[in-house]
DNA sequence: TTCTTCTCAACTAAAACAGTCGACAAGATA
DNA sequence: TATCTTGTCGACTGTTTTAGTTGAGAAGAA
């Protein structure tokens, strides 16, 4: 249940290109990657693949850069998050809807989908906006309030 | 986001345990690697954290075997996880309420943290009795209940 | 043409994953 | 006591994933 680091850059360098989405010039991977204290080489691989997944336009030469393919209101971490790491969750890298146990465990599978859902729940109604603009959706605030949420675990 | 053969084979072993309960005798590693399809050693390896972790209880010798520590329906899923798994949720391997970013993705955090409660929403709400028996909890069932929890994502 | 910036494939070191193996410890039984 | 059974523990191994680096090249701008 871990996110990567590589999943953690691409969600803070989409954030950085959502905070400045009005301004339509295209960002320097450089800049993004001080601005977040990302090895370039690597995030530029990543920005890479994001591009591939339509999620962000790039530009080359002088003036050349990144900036959102699509308005940060309309993409979701779940979008960046599945560009670069595939499928949300899978057991043994299936996904849970497709794997079947014998005996006693025969109804688990249903707990790894609705795992999977309670992430989904979280992660495709939290845009780059929301983030980049410091205003959560409801599904964050409900689940970070109990300061509990807040303890090590 | 992915569940490890490690982790979900102490589930269903686990799982396994909690359907011969009241039987209050051991169960062979053997057997139990049989039941689940699971290789007998790593299984065994895998059993041994969860007695460190005072989940099972083992006895050697001839009517030897593993058997709960504790009642089924008081041992969730997301005890047996975190006893082979470490924390539930982790950003390259830093729990995510500790961690702090710069920038556009200061708010990030909280993110991470209502994603973990929402893992926990799930994971600490499903017992081992739950699974073994077939009657899962209120939390799984409105979460599966959408035909859309099924498909790929 | 030259300067800038992204692109792509290949490469690498280290860690995590998914096991295997063998010697040993501890109970049960004869 | 000897022996059989079964769990315990540490070390070992092969493969995959992670987290990058490097370098040659393509595409724009000036």
């Amino acid at each position: 249940m871990r996110i990567t680091a590589k999943a953690d850059y691409a969600v803070r360098a989409a954030v950085e290109l959502a905070a400045v989405e009005k301004s339509d010039k295209p960002v320097k991977g450089e800049y993004l990657a001080r601005l977040q204290g990302i090895p370039q080489n690597f995030l530029e691989n990543i920005l890479t693949e994001l591009r591939r997944s339509g999620i962000i336009r790039t530009r080359r030469g002088a003036d050349g850069g990144y900036q959102l393919a699509r308005p940060a209101a309309e993409i979701t971490v779940a979008d960046v998050l599945r560009a670069v790491e595939g499928p949300l969750a899978a057991v043994q890298g299936i996904r849970p809807d497709e794997l079947s146990y014998g005996g006693a465990a025969e109804r688990l599978p249903e707990v790894w989908v609705a795992l999977r859902a309670s992430l989904r729940d979280v992660l495709e109604h939290v845009t780059l906006a929301d983030i980049a603009r410091g205003r959560l959706p409801a599904v964050v605030k409900e689940r970070t309030r109990p300061k509990d949420a807040w303890r090590a675990h």
